[in-house]
DNA sequence: GGCTAATTATA
DNA sequence: ATAATTAGC
């Protein structure tokens, strides 16, 4: 065993023993060196939020303890650089190999393919693995092999692959444990002493760790599922999964979840329970999106910042900070709202259908530009995750072709009426509004003045009045969405006049973030929950973007060939291409794409579909053919010569770019070559 | 059975 | 907001 050299197996966001394939792949192998790696000098704009960083320090004291008990531990480090801490690693021990599973944000993706570069350059076997997906985002395409652009068709596919996900791995019995004594752990700081009391409260709420998250699992599985598609609409109870933090560790497999839901699923469709069987579509719809989030991450990689429908770039956001503020603080005068923003700052948690609520008012109404309430939610959400918020915000900005029509406004009264009728979750979290009558607890403001009194509410005082009315919302949502048309054609003009980039192309570069996204203590429920005051603020820079290595490949001969020689190398590690049921499997048919590509003109098939689709189609969106305009799926006019741009260093934060440059234009194939199915 | 009203779902 | 589905007559 020793003679092989032991491997490395560079945990993320897969914090699980059980269904952990690069670990499997280790254990498998022999000697195994388990580490973690913090780094969030590495997400940008990204460091994780408070309740974040308490669920992500738990996650690990959790697993360190199970790779303990197995006959190794969790190695960690602290770094500003994942790429030189792996080396240091392999110097100290002497690892021969690194195992770690995939991740598909954008910042992962360039992140993963330069320390692929960078060990095998220095002689280090380097395998990676799906661990986070049903099935990678390469391997769902439509019938002529591109992409799919709308939630709907993409899940359709996913549940009719000619293979099945996957099914889970058994935990291993016990793990060797590589020789660590010239590698010590760094001690990883996660809160400071101003965060301790308000993390405290959530260990009463939450039990973070992958076998937490797996009891969390079959306690849902068997108890709230059957009732989830009744359920569903309930905003305010206890009956979705809370799985979402779990899931975005990685404490608990995706594949497992599946499986186990296909298998109640069963059982239930035989007894003739239909509700239980329309239960488990509607929550496997959710497990759906999340893949989708990634599908879209991948496939996008800049759809964090930037709409995805190109128009969109001309849409003049509301910059104002007050407004914002107001929204953060639970102070819009619009009940639901407030409530929801209340007991997310609270509890780091809110109902999906309060994150509609509350993001729809965020774009609609007040017209923020999302990606402010995308970093917010970033900031404060226990469930943080990149790609889900992404997706989110963009569908409810309307700015994917299947998201919400852009110019409907939904009315929080309303919603109130729908989600919350008896008012019990605004009076939980409104106090100040507790005592009015539930006739009047979604619009105060039409209550007569003696019932107000009666309630002890002074509109305007103790809860304010509609910081904007829905009326003058429509109104300016009217104004802004002809401007952006208007600004739209003449950009289009611009480019058809041969003025190529010249475009007023302010838009391109988003609008940054407010200096100041601290939760101000001002009111009156959060009281004890002491300021964040650890809000980093690295550099400004905007994450790397892979599309334009999609669209803009210029292959170099000596790279190619050495990621060949990887994947053969892994290949050998893992003959097995054929699944049982002897059907071809998708990562070998992305294998041979690849390579008989390489052969003519270096450029994997793949792109060349996408380039051709981005140039001859656009994508039609339903809302806004009424105006005449058909509005394309961005690539082609915008970030395709905008990032190009960028690279060239006229972007405003090309910083991160630049030095990831090479890595950077070798992004696709380096996960089609490289990567395997353990 | 065929119409309208009410409900429901919507990524 | 709206389209689709279901309930009720």
């Amino acid at each position: 065993m020793s003679s092989r050299g032991c491997s490395i197996v560079w945990l993320r966001r897969d914090l699980r023993v059980e269904d952990n394939p690069a670990l499997a792949a280790g254990v498998r192998a022999g000697a195994v060196i388990a580490v973690f790696i913090w780094a969030p000098e590495e997400e940008g704009h990204y460091y994780p939020g408070r309740v974040s960083r308490w669920w992500l320090k738990q996650s690990l004291a959790h697993l360190d303890s199970s790779l303990r008990n197995l006959g190794t531990c969790l190695i960690t480090k602290r770094s500003t650089d994942s790429v030189s801490s792996l080396l240091e690693v392999v110097k100290s021990t002497g690892a021969t190999q690194l195992l770690f599973n995939h991740l598909y944000d954008p910042i992962s993706l360039v992140r993963d393919h330069r320390i692929k570069e960078a060990l095998t350059a220095h002689g280090v076997a380097v395998r990676s693995f799906n661990a986070d997906l049903l099935y990678e985002p390469w391997e769902i395409n439509d019938d002529e092999g591109y992409p799919f652009t709308t939630f709907t068709e993409f899940w359709d596919r996913c549940l009719r692959m000619p293979f099945d996900p996957e099914s889970p791995l058994l935990p291993p019995k016990r793990i060797i444990s590589g020789d660590v004594s010239r590698c010590p752990s760094d001690t990883l700081i996660f809160e400071d002493e101003s965060e301790k009391a308000s993390n405290a409260l959530l260990a009463r709420a939450w039990s973070p760790g992958w076998s937490n998250a797996d009891k969390a699992l079959t306690t849902f599985i068997n108890g709230q599922l059957i009732e989830y598609s009744r359920n569903r609409r309930k905003a305010d109870s206890a009956t979705t999964s809370f799985l979402s933090p779990h899931l975005h560790f990685g404490e608990v497999s995706v594949r497992k979840v599946f499986h186990l839901l296909r298998l109640k699923q069963l059982s239930w469709a035989n007894e003739g329970n239909k509700a239980g069987d329309e239960s488990v579509n509607v929550f496997l719809k959710s497990i759906g999106l999340r893949e989708y989030s990634r599908y879209m991450s991948f496939n996008h990689p800049h759809s964090h910042e930037k709409p995805l429908l190109g128009h969109l770039r001309f849409f003049p956001w509301v910059v104002d900070e007050s407004y914002f503020k107001a929204w953060r603080q639970g102070r819009t005068g619009y009940p639901l709202v407030d409530a929801g923003m209340r007991e997310l700052w609270a509890t780091g948690w809110l109902h999906d259908r309060i994150r509609v609520v509350v993001s729809s008012f965020f774009v609609k109404v007040l017209q923020l530009p999302w990606r402010w309430g995308m970093k917010y939610f970033w900031d404060t959400l226990l469930d943080a995750d990149l790609e889900s918020d992404a997706l989110g915000w963009q569908y409810i900005s309307g700015t994917i072709p299947d998201g919400r029509q852009f110019d409907r406004i939904d009315n929080p009264q309303f919603e109130g009426d729908k989600f919350d009728p008896n008012g019990e979750y605004v009076r939980r979290w409104l106090p100040e509004l507790a005592r009015l009558p539930t006739v009047w607890i979604h619009h105060p403001w039409d209550a007569p003045e003696s019932v107000l009194q009666a309630a002890g509410v002074e509109l305007g005082s103790n809860y304010p009045l509609p910081i904007v009315e829905i009326d003058s919302a429509k109104v300016r949502l009217e104004e802004a969405l002809s401007q952006m048309w208007q600004h739209e054609a003449a950009a289009r003009a611009a480019t058809e006049n041969g003025m190529e980039e010249g475009l007023g192309d302010s838009e391109s570069t988003p609008i940054a973030f407010p200096q100041d996204m601290q939760m101000e203590m001002d009111h009156e429920p959060v009281r004890n929950a002491p300021v964040v005051t650890t809000v980093r603020r690295y550099e400004d820079q905007m994450v790397p973007s892979m599309t334009s290595s999609i669209l803009r490949y210029e292959d170099e001969e000596t790279t190619s060939v050495e990621f060949r020689n990887t994947a053969e190398e892994s290949r050998a590690e893992v003959p097995t291409n054929v699944n049982a049921t002897g059907t071809l499997r998708a990562d070998t048919l992305a294998q041979d794409n690849a390579q008989t590509v390489h052969t003519n003109n270096h450029l994997p098939q793949i792109n060349l579909a996408l380039r051709r689709r981005n140039s001859e189609e656009s994508i039609s969106e339903s809302s806004s053919s009424s105006r005449g305009v058909v509005p394309v799926w961005s690539p082609q006019t915008s970030y395709t010569d905008q990032y190009i741009g960028e690279e060239n260093g006229a972007g405003p934060s090309s910083s991160y770019m630049q030095n990831h440059q090479q890595s950077h234009s070798h992004q696709v194939i380096n996960w089609r070559e490289l990567s395997q199915t353990g």
